[in-house]
DNA sequence: TGTACATCAGTGAACGCGCGTTCACTGATGTAC
DNA sequence: TGTACATCAGTGAACGCGCGTTCACTGATGTAC
């Protein structure tokens, strides 16, 4: 059975991919791990590497594709939600972070090689976060008052709501793992910045 | 004369930085810069390095501090522009984008390390961009409606001023150095999202 | 103005080290019949 | 169920290379008197 066997080595190239995603939590960027590093995390001897990635750069398109895929993921599942109600900006951005937390070796891999050293992971990522922006302009569109705005007022306000988010996502990764506090205070300020921008919404006229 | 004498080796040490500038610019992470390859292009033996820096991460640490204060000049001359206008948000936006493109290096350098794999760089950048939203909170304190707000208030905006700027930042470096449609979009966005925020200004209530 | 000395940027040989990659191999697992 | 063969992950020796850093040096420039 075919899937079987490429079940077989699945394991260690999996073990190498999370090595590299821990060694970037740690706050090595991609371009400055090493390959016998890597396997060495992971008990094997330097060539086996080749069996299971062509290079390192490969390796580091294989995690573009997966954190982005996570962040994909995320996406659907917010609009698989029942409908807005009165809090939806704050639970939504709770969920949100509890969603990077939960993935914060993801998020750590797509926030440091979004402008890091090697130019495929940043246009991969690039791609893909703009893929996301669309995604969320269309979105938008299907609301009440924004179904009137142009295209491109729908995506100057997604950019601005990512931005945000991004912004919320750096903090997030740099805050300690557990400080309640922290997370809370991270949650209020986004949600104020986005609850802001919804009240603009209504005032605005496309020019 | 100490200045004289000092001056000696200035020139070898700004050739280094400019060195390490220019290749970051390129595309690598300052954490994978060689100390050989920086000396190599500067002209001198690798050894000369130590007699202008003790090591590669008080070279970065020295970029830190020269590009912060790049960005620190700018938004003093921005202070010292005359009384607002009609135009502001677009003028002052066409200024900054101008500014990035004037600097290319010092910004560019401020965004890959900014999320980069050097610790101690990350967090002088992450520290003098804090102390700019600080300031930025402030400045805006001074303008009428926005007196009365609190100072987390203000902090807040200020957040969601300077990720939407960031934001236009990183369009800028990675548009062709001379693309005019580029650059007119990218100020076009920015002015709408900024003119967004200040529409939602009235409306807001502190809870 | 002249001389003796100090300072300092840059030199070049040498070091040990970790790097990515090659190659022919081993042995376990899966497949065909 | 048993056997012969193919596939594949992992091995280990070996390679040449660029790396950061040491050290004792040279020669130009600045300083003191």
């Amino acid at each position: 059975m075919t899937a079987r066997r490429a079940g077989r080595g699945e394991t260690t190239r999996k073990a190498l991919m999370d090595a590299a995603l821990r060694q970037v939590a740690r706050g090595r960027s991609f371009d400055a791990l090493s390959l016998r590093k890597l396997t060495q995390s992971v008990g094997i001897v330097p060539t086996a590497f080749y069996r299971h990635f062509e290079s390192m750069e490969a390796l580091g398109l294989a995690l573009v594709d997966e954190s982005l895929r996570t962040l994909r993921r995320m996406m659907r599942e917010a609009r698989e939600q029942p409908v807005p109600h009165e809090q939806v900006i704050r639970s939504s951005v709770t969920t949100y972070v509890h969603y990077v937390q939960a993935n914060r070796l993801h998020f750590h891999f797509i926030m440091r090689e979004r402008f890091g050293g090697v130019a495929t992971l940043r246009h991969g990522i690039h791609n893909g976060i703009q893929l996301f922006v669309s995604e969320l302009a269309t979105d938008l569109g299907r609301f009440p008052v924004l179904d009137r705005w142009s295209a491109g007022d729908l995506r100057m306000i997604a950019g601005l709501i990512v931005a945000a988010v991004t912004e919320a996502t750096d903090l997030i990764l740099n805050a300690p793992e557990d400080d309640a506090d922290a997370e809370a205070e991270i949650i209020n300020t986004t949600t104020r910045q986005l609850r802001l921008i919804v009240l603009a919404v209504p005032q605005w006229r496309s020019s």
